[in-house]
DNA sequence: TTGAAAGCGCTAACAG
DNA sequence: CTGTTAGCGCTTTCAA
């Protein structure tokens, strides 16, 4: 295996000391312009890039930031990854993923790898930070880390000296109240889904709640049915009880993507059809949206943005430089062809 | 910012050299067990662990193993990259996950990205290696890298000096061609789908034609339709084309999970119904198959064991232990309801 | 067994 | 502007 080659090869072929050369790899002084494009010309020739471990090792910085996320497999997982990748690489960051499963034990232990790998700074997204209340050992955990490396938490957690970006869930409420404005057809709206357990799902039930008394819609308590499963067998067996206990809604509004077309599979086995009978509207606006039939009307957001709000909020936490507490992500309605047109 | 503490401050605590904490931090020599015991104890009081980056600076290896996926959005990679977290982890060695959008030049600037990160290694996972004829700059250029970093690839390259690990394709068509004689109704088989640029593609086509023959069904070309795309959009371009164009086949080999989800739309629009009037069979088994309606018929794998390979043939090679040239996952036929019984 | 000392490759004062 | 020097935190000879 070929030694690589380092500062002391190229100081010595350019007839100057490391420090020169070093000076032009951090730009960190000035330079003879004859000299400094001598330095580059061997660089380059030989394709040399510093050594990280050396030069983090130094200055306590490896441009690497952890990110924690629940389940990669879950698309709005990956597509947020993915949009964080591309605004890290944009400057000049790497990304370290790894993965809970909402496993509290599993993101304390990820948690203190990535401290151990000397990331810059983490990104918490889902697990923990999506709890309706805070566990406070986990906090406290969190805590500690941030007396060393600055913690993002992208949802919410209680006392935490950290900046959050979440969505804005009122706002996501409101877009579905103006859309449901606009419908005279939907009479009967139905929230399946979404997990007592989960900030975000408390959130909107509440807002659900005062939207339906802002349109002079009766609350039905049988058609709100909260469950803590996220999957496609939560929204079949939430939907499936809903249609076999109560009156028909007319529009459901359900958890997220893959939730609805659990719920789309139990409305069918009801013999209703989507949209006609039952109109169906969900969260995420991930690809799945569209691999369902009919495609889901869905609340979905600008992950682009999403991903460089995020990452560029962590680099300047990194920077030391002022944050705002709380960042939202602004959402926007994706109609489709899930609920019935006027 | 607290300084984390080092081995000095350890070494100091406990009366001895550094060298002796070295010692039972790496366990590369004896130490006097009480001393041991000393230093063990202050070691887990101050929670302490060797700089990662110092360690990795001495001994050129950073426990860390490039990841380079086309794209983590899909769910064969996300699943495939989540059984591999979970290896590695066991293993003590951490991910760096990269993805190329299949961007030739983009694989290039990141595999570079991961060698001067110094991974131990890198795993190459879609993108080129899924290439039907070898890229002969992008062989040159993984030539290279081989030279200093292992490079394990996940599918195919010719000639290059790198292990392969592979699905058993062959094997693939066999499942299909015993579910196929076990069946009477299946005399109209199509293909759809499969870019004739992948080799993966390829040779199951060239399977499937032998298959057609083995078992004295007619060949039919207009039901053997490649396509580039491998989306749910090119599923329903490849099925809608086929049903306007051609007789209706009985039994739909689909290129993979996304792409069936866009031939039954198209097979729905043609008012044929599933499975009753069309089967549809497809690749890879990833959650989408069960999100469907009906769940998808296809193949799988064992992704738990497929990480598993993959992390252990890569530790083997940063080992520099003989791995298998080539390596084979076993497929297997996982029956839903979209294919019509008996 | 143990400690002293020499680096790994680089950056950052500190003089000049 | 440039070279010398002292580390960053750790592992690993080399003697003792």
């Amino acid at each position: 295996m070929k030694q690589s080659i380092t500062i002391v090869d190229i100081a010595k072929e350019a007839g100057v000391s490391i420090s020169t050369v070093s000076r032009v790899l951090t730009g960190s002084a000035k330079v003879n312009p004859e000299k400094a494009a001598k330095i580059n010309a061997i660089i380059k020739k030989y394709d040399f890039h510093p050594n990280v471990l050396a030069r983090g090792l130094i200055q306590t910085k490896t441009s690497t930031i952890g990110i924690l996320t629940a389940d990669i497999r879950n698309p709005y997982y990956s597509t947020l990854f993915l949009s964080c990748e591309q605004a890290a690489e944009e400057q000049g960051y790497n990304l370290m993923l790894c993965n809970s499963f909402s496993d509290r034990l599993r993101e304390f232990v990820l948690i203190d790898k990535l401290t151990h790998q000397k990331v810059d700074a983490i990104i918490l997204i889902g697990g923990a930070t999506d709890d309706a209340v805070t566990d406070q050992e986990y906090a406290e955990k969190i805590r500690t880390i941030t007396k060393n490396i600055p913690v993002l938490i992208i949802g919410h957690m209680d006392g935490l000296p950290c900046p959050v970006i979440n969505i804005d869930y009122k706002k996501e409420i409101e877009l579905i109240k103006n859309f449901i404005a606009e419908h005279n057809s939907f009479k009967k709206i139905a929230f399946a889904g979404g997990s007592t357990k989960v900030r975000q799902a408390r959130t909107l039930r509440e807002y659900y709640r005062k939207m339906l008394e802002e349109l002079n819609l009766e609350y039905i308590p049988e058609l709100d049915i909260p469950n803590d499963r996220y999957d496609e067998e939560g929204g079949y067996i939430v939907m499936d009880h809903m249609l076999s206990e109560s009156e028909k809604p007319d529009l459901v509004i359900a958890a997220n993507d893959i939730f609805a077309s659990g719920a789309m599979k139990a409305i069918r086995e009801h013999n209703l059809r989507i949209p006609e009978d039952i109109s169906i509207l969900s969260f995420d606006d991930t690809y799945i949206s569209n691999l369902m039939e009919p495609p889901l009307t869905t609340i979905g957001y600008n992950f682009w943005h999403f991903g460089q709000t995020i990452i560029s909020t962590a680099i300047k936490m990194i920077e030391k430089e002022e944050v705002p507490e709380e960042t939202l992500i602004t959402p926007k309605l994706i109609i489709r062809r899930s609920c019935k047109e006027q």
